[in-house]
DNA sequence: CTTGACATTGGAGTCAACTCAAATGCTATG
DNA sequence: CATAGCATTTGAGTTGACTCCAATGTCAAG
């Protein structure tokens, strides 16, 4: 992580190192076990206020179990919107696949391949704008 | 589509629909199949700018199967990274996985296998930060 | 004690893709 | 012909996660 970005997670209070009388920071053990377990939430597709929400999870003298269940549901909502995200890239990787194939041997019956999935997909975009009407449109 | 959008589209140059004498946009149906095939290009995780450059594929006249080869290898290229992301999110998810679990039934070994998970993906990590010194660090 | 290389701060800039606001123009309806 | 309800424009604001800058403070080596 570069400087800036530990001066800003410092700003934005996600991580507040400790300082000297000279006002330098210094991260403490603590402090890099939570910017590592950032770096991890990070990978895991979470925001900074997502992050900020839930993790002090180093002092775990407390180990309350309906907090872990609370956690552990979050997880589970972050995880049905990962395997949504999976599905939806799946499609674009086999339209990717079939447009190039098409492109690359035209009047092929893979064309009318294409247009069926794009009118799949086309569907699917639909169905996520919902007050959008159809009279008079072809 | 928004007005603001189909605005925004027209001042960056991506579809500018023809005007009466009153100035008033009037999209043809070009103009429409522009827009759609925008909608898909944005379904697949295509920026703008991407967009702009690549398509102008309703006027057929012009099938250069060299400007169809480039495209498709773009296609390809853009494959290839979504691939990639996928991988990627299938990670997360069993990493999220994991860390549920872990959480609803802690002193498990999944207590291990968790923290063994997040020790891969922390390779990863520092893969794309090539020039990070490891030196003195634990 | 000087110098260079760091650290500190507040505040501004960056990116993409919109989104909104204010001032003004056009048109269909009563 | 007044009015409502659209359209137009320029230009600024939004979001998240940084990234950069200038002005200043601190420290270790020579």
């Amino acid at each position: 992580m570069s400087k800036d970005t530990l001066r800003y997670y410092d700003r934005i209070g996600i991580v507040t190192p400790s300082r000297k009388d000279n006002r330098y920071r210094r991260y403490s053990r603590d402090d890099l076990i939570d910017l590592m377990n950032i770096q991890i939430m990070k990978y895991a597709d979470f925001s900074l206020d997502e992050i900020k929400g839930k993790f002090g999870f180093h002092r775990m003298e407390n180990i309350d179990p309906a907090y872990c269940e609370e956690v552990a549901a979050f997880l589970d909502a972050k995880n049905a919107e990962t395997r949504k995200k999976i599905n939806h890239l799946n499609k674009v990787s086999s339209l990717l696949n079939l447009a190039a194939e098409t492109l690359r041997d035209l009047n092929n019956e893979s064309d009318e391949q294409l247009a069926e999935f794009v009118r799949e997909i086309y569907k699917d975009i639909q169905e996520n704008e919902p007050e959008i009407f159809l009279e008079g449109c072809d």
